[in-house]
Parts: structure tokens; C-alpha cells; sequence
DNA sequence: TGTACATCAGTGAACGCGCGTTCACTGATGTAC
DNA sequence: TGTACATCAGTGAACGCGCGTTCACTGATGTAC
């Protein structure tokens, strides 16, 4: 039966929210169209009304899955206002953060997936870690008043490692150490 | 029809090698049975003759893509051996590595989708992830003397984190920046 | 404002297909004598 | 060393199942008058 416009659009806007976590924690090839959009309250029938296909979708949710990571980064800061750059490294580097696939950063859960998929969905990441890249900047000018693209993308290559090292290893003080070691390195990055 | 005890071995090398690099190319999830076996040569009736499971074959062929993994470090070195760690640094960080996910790194290529697999995938990555750090390790205190564990935990979050990063853009330009500033903060990090 | 009709989001069944796994069979290998 | 038999790696078809996608249908929404 047909729904109104506005309600259509929520349904939208919830199967991609839906799918941006559900894809983090199972992948895009370990979730099916029928539980995606079970998960949003629908049938799998009414898919093919909203998205072109599965790889629309895996586009349009790695983008949201994105932007909640950067909504996430702003949240952190809010706790430790006066030094936001170490508020995200905290957060970014624990173990809650390794342990909770489904809403932590997509790059992490997707990146390795992500690096098999089309174009749309690697320009999805690619807006998305442009962002981080700024917001990472702005922190460390913040920090040391140095602008330095390059400092961000070093930083940020050294906590996506981390914590996707600290997922592949069963051992839990091994997990531990490779945050601890990347803490450390980051902070060091900053400071010099 | 039944084949010698030496062959049977072989052909279970051969799927195991075969796997590590299509999994690898493909994810856990992006190749099946039948066309692993094709790629050894085989059937897929003979799958279970060697093999407990699909599970049980990620977990061998994780073992294996590491081992590999470090083959290829050792290969990177005999070219430069005055400088073990410059030449793995140079060679990890670049924009071949960055194109052969077949033959590259398993922590890059398989990382997200291992974070979802069972204990003994992750086994298999831990044990190889050890291997790494112990080279990596050797090769620190070739350089500056140092035995730090935790710097090289922290130089191979950065390294894995860079080409990840550098994949999963369409951007060549911004993929070669997250290798050139990885280059310099591991760099930085070993004179450190 | 009220009525008649067209639109279309959502339903649920069906499509062909490939998946992981099982199985009866084959025939060369390995073993017992 | 030669023969008879048991073993078992590999074959190829079949299993049930879930996949992404399509489609006829429903009925409330949106539009035209």
C-alpha cells in the first residue's frame, strides 16, 4: 500500500542507517537484502523502490556510515573541549572502540571490504576521510599552531592500523599494547 | 581416482597457496569453493577430503598469506641489507604494494573481514603479526640500538593504516600522500 | 471543498543462480601375505 | 617379488538454502477538476 512522501523518505533514510551499521558489523557481502531491510521494518520487495541495487546502497551507507564517525569525533570533543585532538585519540584509541564494530569507524569495519568495491563506494570514503583529515588538521593547529596535511594523514594512518590490528589478534594485551603504542606515537607526532 | 600420499599433500599446499591470494583478492566471502578448487586444479568434491570446513581453510590460508607476508619483507631486504628497514619501509609503502592486493599484505587485505571471523582466523593473524613485529623489532635495534616492542607496534599500525587508507580512495594523488607521510613519520619514529 | 482517478511505496511470491556441504562411485595407491 | 585386497583422493551430481533481483498486485496518497 502506498506510503506518503515524507514517510517514504524516513523509510529511506532508515534502511541506510540501518544498512551503514549492519554492513560495519557483518560486511557487505555477510548481510543479505531481506535482513537489511528487515531491520528497517520493511520487505525485501520494497528495496528496489528506494536504491538502484545492493551496491547503491553499500554507496549511499558507507557515506552515512561516514559522516556518524565524524558525528562521533565531535561528541568526544565535546567532553574535552579545551583539547580536542587528545579527546579523539582517547576515544579512537580503546578498547570500546575495538570492541564495538558496528557504530565504530567504517574505515576500520569496511576498509579492507571497501578497497574491493566500485568507485562510488570508495568515493563515499574518500569524502568521508577528507573530512577527518580536516577536522584532524584543525586539531593540531589547535595544538602546536603547525598546518600540516601531512602530520593528519600520518596520524590518521597510525590509529586506523592500530585499532584494526587490535581486532585481528584474540589477545587481549596484545590488542591493549598496539593502542597504547600508537597513543604514544601519535602524541609524539603532534608535539614534534 | 585415488593419487600417491606425496601428491595428495601437494594438492593441499597447492589449495592453501591458491586461497591465500584469492581470499585475499576477493575477501573471505567473495570466492567459493568451487572456483578456489578450480584454481588448484581440482574439483570441488575433493574440498572435503582435505579440508574440516570453509573456516578451516581461511585459517590455513591466513597462515599461509602471513607467512608469505614475511617471505616478501626477507625478499625486500637482500636488495638493500645495509638498511633492512628502509628497504621494508620503502617497499610496504608503496604504490605497488598498494595495487597487488593479491600478493600484498593479509593485515591490509583481509584486516576488516578477519576482525569478523572466528578464533582461529585470528590465530592465524596473530601468530603472523608476532612474526612481523619481531623483524620489525630486529631491525629497530639495528638502526638506533633501541629494543622497543612498542615502537614497533606503533611503525606497523602506521604502515598497515597508510596503505589501507591509500586503498580505499579513488585519489591516486591523495593515495600516494598517506604513503609519503606515513614514509616520513616512520622515519621520524625510528630516529626517535 | 468534494469527487474521480492516477500514482506509486510497499507486499509477498517467484526467478535463476551460486553457495557450502554431502554422497555414491571410481580406480590408482598402499598394504598384507 | 608377485598377487589379492583394502584404502581413500578425487569426481561429478545432488542437497537444501539464501542470495540479488523482478513482478503482479494492493490500497493509501496525491492530483485534477
Amino acid at each position: 500500500m502506498r506510503v506518503s512522501r515524507t514517510q517514504a523518505a524516513e523509510n529511506r533514510e532508515t534502511v541506510i542507517n540501518v544498512a551503514s551499521r549492519l554492513f560495519r558489523e557483518r560486511g557487505f557481502d555477510g548481510i543479505g537484502l531481506k535482513d537489511l531491510m528487515k531491520g528497517a521494518g520493511l520487505t525485501q520487495g520494497a528495496f528496489y523502490k528506494q536504491f538502484e541495487s545492493k551496491e547503491d546502497l553499500a554507496a549511499q551507507a558507507s557515506k552515512r556510515a561516514m559522516e556518524s564517525a565524524t558525528h562521533r569525533w565531535s561528541d568526544a570533543t565535546a567532553a574535552n573541549p579545551e583539547n580536542p585532538l587528545e579527546a579523539v585519540i582517547s576515544f579512537y584509541l580503546s578498547m570500546g572502540h575495538r570492541g564495538e564494530r558496528m557504530d565504530g569507524c567504517p574505515i576500520v569495519a569496511l576498509g579492507s571490504d571497501a578497497a574491493r568495491q566500485g568507485q562510488d563506494v570508495k568515493a563515499s570514503f574518500e569524502a568521508g576521510i577528507n573530512e577527518h583529515l580536516e577536522i584532524l588538521g584543525r586539531f593540531i593547529a589547535e595544538a602546536n599552531g603547525e598546518q600540516s596535511n601531512s602530520k593528519a594523514m600520518a596520524i590518521l594512518s597510525t590509529m586506523v592500523g592500530a585499532v584494526l590490528l587490535s581486532r585481528v589478534v584474540n589477545d587481549h594485551d596484545l590488542a591493549q599494547a598496539f593502542l597504547d603504542a600508537a597513543t604514544g606515537q601519535v602524541r609524539e607526532a603532534v608535539a614534534a
